[in-house]
RNA sequence: GACCCCAUCGUCUAGCCCGGUUUAGGACAUCGCCCUUUCACGGCGACGGCGCCGGUUCAAAUCCGGCUGGGGUCGCCA
């Protein structure tokens, strides 16, 4: 029975290459009808903290994992001092300056790595390791193996920086008579430039994509391309389907920059493959939950603005930005309007306004009939006003197809924001 | 500095294990054309890569070695 284990500190947020760790282990698990196991290494009193594990585990869940057995190192401190204490009883260990340290002697220590294959140290940079620190609290390695041992972990898969503890560790497992895992290194996800993961590099949590409007499917569909892939060229992949297909040795060696690019691809892809109704109820969501949905906002209305919409954003806080004018009637002419905001054509817009007064279907392609006529009459291109109008209409320079927004905003508002682009003409002339 | 890991388009990758089937395939990004009322979508196309040097071999992206480059670790943090 393969059992795994994600095993994060909450002294920080779950972040990008804590979450790919996490989806490997999840995965081999699932794929080998395993176990997950979660162990949350709280062993640093001072820097851990409620706020940070109930992040971790809302965003694990969030992308759709679940776990079979979770343990919390702080409960265990007597466990690992018993331990330390058959150490020190074989002599493997001994206590000194008010802390146990486990002494090794310089040998070679070879790692079988699933990834990676065969790994040799022929040297260790010490020959002790602080198994309990001097105020009887453990430390990561000792614990970390204690864990594994105890927890009956198998497959120990965790990024390629825990590398260089493993000679140590396994050197621990030995001492205690304890059997040694196998492990798997997965390589690290690096910063958009190939380099180190920074604070610098913006929103690294997990609740940070979220937040920003990325669909969990899509953010582990990405992740899942890091460092793997499910062949055939594919590139859309869901859970599901990667449970089946996922193998630990088809993971990559070499770390894999961060790209915020594809990942919005990857987003607008699960954005569009969505029907219109199903997005609806996501965003709805999505801006309730920031607060940021008008109650006049009605369902059916909502839904017609996301048709319009669903194609043109990349992730749903896109959503709130290009498609304000349509939930709010307090926008403003954007900057990049200015070239169009400057030929005073109020006129011919009073004349379009007199004309779509007159329609009784207001739907698009009557008002395209039109529209069209009166630019005709006017003896203007359909641009020149089709323009203008989408300026009135949204605030934009940019946007979905006139005609749609017109039918969508309804006669009443069309006119209304035509008529102000006309009195904002008047008052700057 | 020491130890360790890694090395295919700008980026993510397929191919590498089991050398010839590869004019090295796909995706993102970029650029161009088409569609078009704008943007986006979509369609078509372009650009662009096996880090270098040796070796093995009839034949190397694929095997071996070195170099270079990038990354990681050297905490009584995890």
């Amino acid at each position: 029975m393969v059992r795994v284990r994600f095993a994060p500190s909450p002294t920080g947020f779950l972040h990008i290459g804590g979450a790919r760790t996490c989806l490997f282990n999840w995965l081999y698990a699932r794929h080998h009808k395993g176990q997950f196991i979660l162990r949350i290494e709280d062993t640093d009193l001072e820097r851990s903290k409620k706020e940070y594990l109930d992040e971790i585990l809302e965003s694990i869940k969030w992308l759709g994992m679940d776990w079979d057995e979770i343990f919390y190192q702080s409960q265990r401190f007597d466990l690992y001092r018993e331990y330390a204490k058959k150490l020190i009883d074989k002599g493997k260990a001994e206590q000194k300056e008010g802390a146990v340290f486990f002494k090794y002697e310089f040998q070679k220590v070879e790692i079988d790595d699933l990834i990676r294959g065969k790994i040799v140290f022929t040297e260790l940079p010490k020959s002790e390791e602080v198994i309990i620190k001097s105020d009887g609290s453990p430390t990561y390695n000792f614990c970390c193996i204690v864990d594994d041992a105890l927890m009956n972990i198998n497959y120990v898969i965790r990024g390629e920086d825990h590398i260089s503890n493993t000679p140590k560790q396994i050197l621990m497992y030995k001492a205690l008579g304890f059997d040694t895992p196998q492990f798997a290194h997965v390589p690290l996800i690096l910063s958009p430039q190939g380099g180190r993961m920074s604070k610098r590099f913006g929103a690294t949590s997990i609740g940070e994509y979220q937040e920003q409007g990325y669909l969990s499917k899509a953010m582990v569909n990405y992740l899942l391309l890091l460092g793997w892939s499910a062949g055939k060229n594919r590139e859309i992949i869901t859970l599901e389907e990667a449970k089946e297909l996922f193998e630990i040795n088809d993971v990559n060696k070499t770390g894999a920059a961060f790209s915020q690019d594809k990942l919005n691809w990857v987003n607008s892809e699960y954005l569009k493959s969505q029907s219109t109704k199903d997005l609806t109820i996501t965003i709805e969501d999505f801006l309730m939950k920031k607060n940021l949905l008008p109650s006049s906002v009605s369902k059916d209305y909502l839904e017609k603005v996301v048709e319009l919409f669903k194609e043109r954003i990349n992730t749903l806080n896109d959503f709130h930005i290009q498609a304000h004018a349509f939930l709010h009637d307090d926008y403003e002419y954007s900057e990049d309007t200015k070239p169009i905001l400057e030929k005073n054509i109020s006129e011919q817009i009073q004349e379009l306004i007199n004309r779509l007064s007159t329609i009784t279907t207001f739907d698009k392609e009557t008002i395209e009939k039109e529209f069209r006529a009166t630019a005709q009459s006017l003896g203007l291109k359909a641009k020149d006003l089709v323009h203008p109008a989408r300026v009135a209409l949204s605030g934009k320079r940019v946007g979905p197809g006139l005609f749609e927004t017109m039918e969508v905003l309804g006669k009443e508002r069309v006119l209304k924001r035509l008529e102000r682009l006309v009195d904002y003409w008047r008052r700057t002339s």
